[in-house]
DNA sequence: CTGTTAGCGCGTTCAC
DNA sequence: GTGAACGCGCTAACAG
């Protein structure tokens, strides 16, 4: 069976193919009756624009698309949900793309701004260290709304966007309010490559060293690289590790929510008690954090605001009224009951 | 500036437009010579070829689209992913989509299907209850893995694929799990209308049916219908009401595992502990399950099973090895900490 | 092996 | 207001 076009369209109308074209796009040249026959016959016909053949000649889409890579933080649906949102608030249409981890974010944005007719880019979750070159090659507004990795390493001018939170200093944060309750064998978990690891744990090692303390190299415990660095299971094996090697601690800093889950169940299996033998502390903020037993203390990011000025910041951009910027947002601490005192 | 395309390829190296299209496309009939200069071009210019004008030509395209209905559900990521690992061993691409919950998931199909050149298609989490005409409309292959709706009320011919879970009958397994343990008390978390929480209410009514023993309405407790019914948040504040409104409870059963998670929270609140003073029980069997402290009594879905079974058999049905059909998956009954003898 | 040509389905000029 | 013709960028069929 031969797929139904626009032509059958006009045909069956006894109208010309451009008269289904504008009743199709809401062109305000077209008789209303004549309008409202032709969205009859493709009612009944069940007839679909081929969205390929319209991509190619349209000039006016609004469009923007958001690239996210890692589906499985947690905190990007909601990040997503805010997006949508306001985009459709805007009359914007929005395409929503998951990139593979192995897959480089910018020639797959390259790809989309080639398909569709991209007006804005929004990237969650990849990283902001790209070239300079490659990101040039991008024609529309982006912007990069990288929780979790710190720009002021970065030497990107500020013609490129960017939303980040501190990640060192929220690190050293929370390691400070764990030295601040007497706690001194703090064990980090963290992963051994990786901008996010590396920044949360140079933060670690500042607060340390803020109070001129030493930091214990082998309470450093690097998770394991052959799965998803930030997942529950590797917290708990990674803990489980610690934990049967004897090593003395009294509170672990996991640099995610989900490895400090991980980190409560290996605790909890080796039968002792969060927080009286061993304080847990996360990072991030994510929605289970609340639930879980004992709730948990964490650096709780601002996603909703995040969200927010994303894409409020890149539309912004689009339609000229902003500059470019890149923009640093502060993080909670929030403590819960998963840490306590010495 | 001007977009770059075939043509401009084409010109600069010299050779015909059609050359530039083999080179791209792997196609075995080009001088390797010619076809390394060419790819050394398009690198050089950073050419992309554009997708909607290939979509419109291609005829031999192995894509197979997944549509997702539901981006909260933990249980399609890891579907998401061990479908993408089988998809790609057959060498087939992938289109992830998300639909959106009041977007009708054969629309967007029925879209796809034309934008780009689906040879199958997968619905991750869609009702299975569209009328056959609309499905008929479809001209590829697709099957519905509908975790959560039994099928065994639909009355689809064999024509259409379908993959699930015996809702009712898995629902009726941990209910007299429950009614096993000597509970009569046991609270029902679960949504007003939507099949899914419908089926597994059945599934309770059945197994106190089989024992003789009546159900007490007003033990059976709704979740709000004005926020996302299968959240925590909805399953604390559905379960903090119960415990406030004093009726006599010994064990909850909630219809997913996030509803009993944030169930467990209520519970926690209320100063009761689990399982001594009341038993929390899920359905799902999601990750967290086995973090959750105490550990999550639950119906685990076979998740890997079905999503391994669901790709192949698409990709079996669109080879034509095999017929469409409908297949019907147990699940387990794993019984953690989480409940107890009441 | 390679270049030329004819559309894919639609939006966008133009005339009418 | 409307229709015919053109071409978007590319692939496929055909010649060479």
């Amino acid at each position: 069976m031969a797929e139904i076009t626009i032509k059958d369209i006009a045909k069956q109308c006894g109208v010309g193919i451009s008269t289904v074209s504008r009743a199709l796009n809401n062109h305000p040249d077209i008789n209303p009756a004549t309008r409202k026959k032709i969205l009859e016959v493709i009612e009944e016909t069940g007839f679909i624009p081929n969205n390929s053949a319209r991509n190619l000649k349209r000039t006016d889409a609004k469009c923007i698309a958001v690239l996210v890579k890692g589906i499985t933080n947690p905190l990007f649906s909601s990040m997503i949900k805010i997006i949508e949102e306001e985009t459709q608030r805007s009359r914007y249409a929005l395409v929503l793309r998951h990139v593979e981890e192995q897959e480089d974010e910018i020639d797959v944005a390259l790809e989309l701004e080639k398909e569709k007719r991209l007006r804005g880019i929004v990237f969650l979750g990849g990283l902001f260290e790209h070239p300079e070159e490659k990101l040039r090659k991008l024609k529309v507004p982006f912007i990069f709304s990288t929780i979790g990795v710190n720009i002021s390493d970065q030497f990107h001018k500020v013609e490129f966007s960017n939303i980040a939170v501190d990640d060192r200093l929220e690190s050293a944060k929370i390691t400070e309010y764990l030295l601040g309750l007497g706690h001194r064998k703090i064990a980090l978990i963290t992963e051994k490559n990786g901008p996010i690891g590396g920044l949360r744990m140079e933060g670690y090692r500042q607060a340390f060293a803020q109070r001129g303390l030493p930091v214990e190299e082998d309470l450093i415990c690097y998770v394991q690289e052959d799965m998803d660095h930030y997942s529950m299971e590797n917290g708990y094996l990674t803990v489980k590790t610690l934990l049967e090697s004897e090593r003395e601690v009294t509170a672990i800093y996991a640099v995610s929510d989900l490895l400090a889950i991980g980190a409560c169940r290996a605790v909890l299996e080796a039968g002792k008690r969060i927080p009286e033998d061993i304080s847990v502390a996360g990072y991030d903020g994510i929605e289970m954090g609340e639930y879980y037993n004992p709730k948990l203390t964490t650096i709780k990011q601002p996603v909703e605001e995040i969200a927010k000025k994303t894409i409020r910041l890149l539309l912004d951009v689009i339609a000229e009224r902003e500059e470019p910027q890149q923009i640093v947002f502060p993080a909670e601490l929030v403590v819960r009951e998963s840490t306590g005192p010495c």
